[in-house]
RNA sequence: GUGAGCGUAGCUCAGCUGGCAGAGCGCUGGACUGUGGCUCCAGUGGUCGAGGGUUCGAAUCCCUUCGCUCACCCCA
C-alpha cells in the first residue's frame, strides 16, 4: 500500500470544513480592508529563497526541497511566501501602480523538517503583504489585519509578542555586544548555547534551557544598539496599537529566523500547541525588495500557519462550522423516490443544501442514521402525503413533525436558518 | 542532524512467563408493515507493518528493515 509521503497530510471532512472557514475569513478581512489575492509559482529558481531568506538562516541551509530540472536548472518548491510575492511585484512592476499595495496569499509551502507537533513538511500558508509604504501606520494596520482575521475565527485570548530588530547596520554591534556580555557568564550556558555563541549569539535570547534563561535574563535588549530612527519607529508602532486597544508583550529575545526582518517583528504563540508553537510571525523588510535588484521599496507583512491555526482554533467555532446543515430528504417507494430528485434540484436552486437519501434505506434505518450524522431537520414523503402536495417536516431536536406544502419547503427553511 | 517511544480490525486499544487473534466504537441489517436517539441481537471487518531467525508451535523471544509519533534543534 502506498502511503502519503512523510510530513504531508490528507485534510478530509470535516476538517477540510475548518479550512474553507479559515481561508474563507481570510478572503472577508484582508479584502475588506484594500487587499488583493496573490498566487505565485510553487517553486522558484533556488536563488530568489537564498538572497532573500538569507544563506545563513536555517531554511536555505538544511530544509529546502531543491531539485535540479531537466535541463539542469536548480528550482526550489517555496518554503515561505513573502520571497515570491516580492519576486512577482517586481517582476510585473507592480511598484508601477499606485502605493501601497496590499497583497494576500494562500497556500501550500515546503520545508523539509522531521516531523513533529504543529510541524509539516507541506504546511499551508495564509500571509498578508503591505508593500510600498514604510510608515510605523502601516505596520500597525497589518497587525490590526491580523488581529481582526484571528477576531473573526472567535479567538478571544491571544496576544502579539513584538520587538525591535533595528536596521541591518545595527545588528552586527548588537550580536557583538551580547556576545561579550554572555562571554562572562560562558560556563553557565548549555553546550548548544556556547556553540551560538560564536555563530549567532542572537539565538542564545531563545533557549529555553533555565540556567540560560537566568544568564540571559538581564542581558542588553536590541534596543540599547538600535538607531535612534529605529526605536522611534517602533514606538510609534506600539503606541498605535495601543490606542487600538490591541494587547502587545515586549519581548526583547524576540528572533526571527528569516534575515530580511528589520525594526518591527512581531509572533503570537498558541497556547493550545505549546510556548514555542509559533501560529503567525511577521515583520518589516525594507531592504527586501532592493536585495533582490528592484527600486527601494519598503514592506511589512506576516504569514500564519493554516495548520496549526486550525489545531488551535476555538472549539465552539470549530464545531459550529462542522455541524451539518442540510435537509435530509427520505423517499418513501419508488414514485417518492423521483420525487425527491426533483426536489433536491428544487431546492438547491433556492440555496437550500439537501443530502437526498439514494440508498434506498427504510424509514427507521433513515431516521437512525439522520440521528447520527447530526442533521436537525428531516423531510419525509409517501405516495400518500405526494398525493396531497405535503411533505412531513420533522424536527429531530424537538420531536416534532408537521406537514408542510411543497411549495413552502425552502421558506420554511429559510425561516428556521435565518430568524 | 541528535535522543526516546510506538506499530494487532476503518478508529481506540487488550492479548500474562510462547499454545485456536479479541473487546469497545464504527459500518450494514434486524427486534409491529411508514418514525430516530436508549437497549438487545446478528452481520461486516486483520498478511498481528515487512523480512529473516529460534521453536513441535511466534502477535508474543532475537536480528534486520520500513513506517509512525514525541522531544531537542528550528520554524508557520
Amino acid at each position: 500500500m502506498i502511503q502519503k509521503p512523510r510530513g504531508t497530510r490528507d485534510i478530509l471532512p470535516p476538517e477540510s470544513r475548518l479550512f474553507q472557514a479559515v481561508e474563507a475569513a481570510a478572503h472577508r478581512v484582508f479584502q475588506a480592508l484594500g487587499a488583493e489575492e496573490i498566487r505565485t509559482p510553487l517553486f522558484e529558481h533556488t536563488e530568489l529563497f537564498v538572497r532573500s531568506v538569507g544563506e545563513t538562516t536555517d531554511i536555505v541551509h538544511k530544509e529546502m526541497y531543491t531539485f535540479a530540472d531537466r535541463k539542469g536548472r536548480s528550482l526550489t518548491l517555496r518554503p515561505e511566501g513573502t520571497a515570491g510575492v516580492a519576486r512577482a511585484f517586481l517582476e510585473n512592476r507592480l511598484d508601477q501602480r499606485p502605493l501601497p499595495q496590499r497583497l494576500y496569499y494562500i497556500g501550500p509551502m515546503f520545508r523539509y523538517e522531521r516531523m513533529q507537533r504543529g510541524r509539516y513538511r507541506e504546511f499551508r500558508q495564509i500571509g498578508l503583504e503591505i508593500i510600498g509604504a514604510s510608515t510605523p501606520l502601516a505596520d500597525a494596520e497589518c497587525i490590526m489585519a491580523l488581529w481582526e482575521f484571528f477576531a473573526a475565527l472567535e479567538f478571544d485570548n491571544f496576544t502579539v509578542h513584538m520587538n525591535n530588530l533595528g536596521d541591518p547596520e545595527d545588528r552586527p554591534k548588537y550580536a557583538q555586544l551580547l556576545r561579550s556580555y554572555l562571554m562572562g557568564s560562558k560556563d553557565q550556558l548549555c553546550s548548544d548555547c556556547q556553540r551560538r555563541l560564536q555563530e549567532n549569539p542572537l539565538r542564545v535570547l531563545d533557549c529555553k534551557v533555565p540556567t540560560c534563561k537566568e544568564v540571559t535574563a538581564a542581558a542588553p535588549g536590541m534596543d540599547t544598539v538600535a538607531s535612534q530612527a529605529s526605536r522611534a519607529h517602533v514606538e510609534e508602532v506600539v503606541s498605535l496599537l495601543t490606542s487600538l486597544g490591541i494587547p502587545l508583550k515586549w519581548n526583547p529575545r524576540l528572533v526571527r529566523g528569516l534575515d530580511y526582518y528589520v525594526r518591527t517583528v512581531f509572533e503570537v504563540v498558541s497556547p493550545e500547541l505549546g510556548e514555542n508553537t509559533v501560529v503567525c510571525g511577521g515583520g518589516r523588510y525594507d531592504r527586501l525588495l532592493s536585495d533582490l535588484g528592484g527600486p527601494e521599496i519598503p514592506g511589512v507583512g506576516f504569514a500564519v500557519g493554516e495548520d496549526r491555526l486550525i489545531d488551535s482554533l476555538p472549539p465552539a467555532f470549530a464545531a459550529k462550522v462542522t455541524t451539518e446543515v442540510r435537509l435530509y430528504l427520505i423517499p418513501l417507494g419508488n414514485e417518492p423516490a423521483l420525487f425527491g430528485l426533483q426536489l433536491a434540484r428544487d431546492l438547491i436552486r433556492q440555496g437550500v443544501p439537501v443530502e437526498l437519501e439514494v440508498g434506498g434505506r427504510s424509514l427507521k434505518a433513515a431516521l437512525k442514521r439522520a440521528d447520527k450524522r447530526g442533521f436537525a431537520k428531516v423531510v419525509i414523503f409517501g405516495e400518500s402525503e405526494l398525493a396531497r402536495g405535503v411533505v412531513l417536516v420533522k424536527d429531530l431536536r424537538r420531536g416534532t413533525q408537521q406537514e408542510v406544502p411543497v411549495a413552502e419547503l425552502a421558506k420554511d427553511w429559510q425561516r428556521e436558518v435565518e430568524p
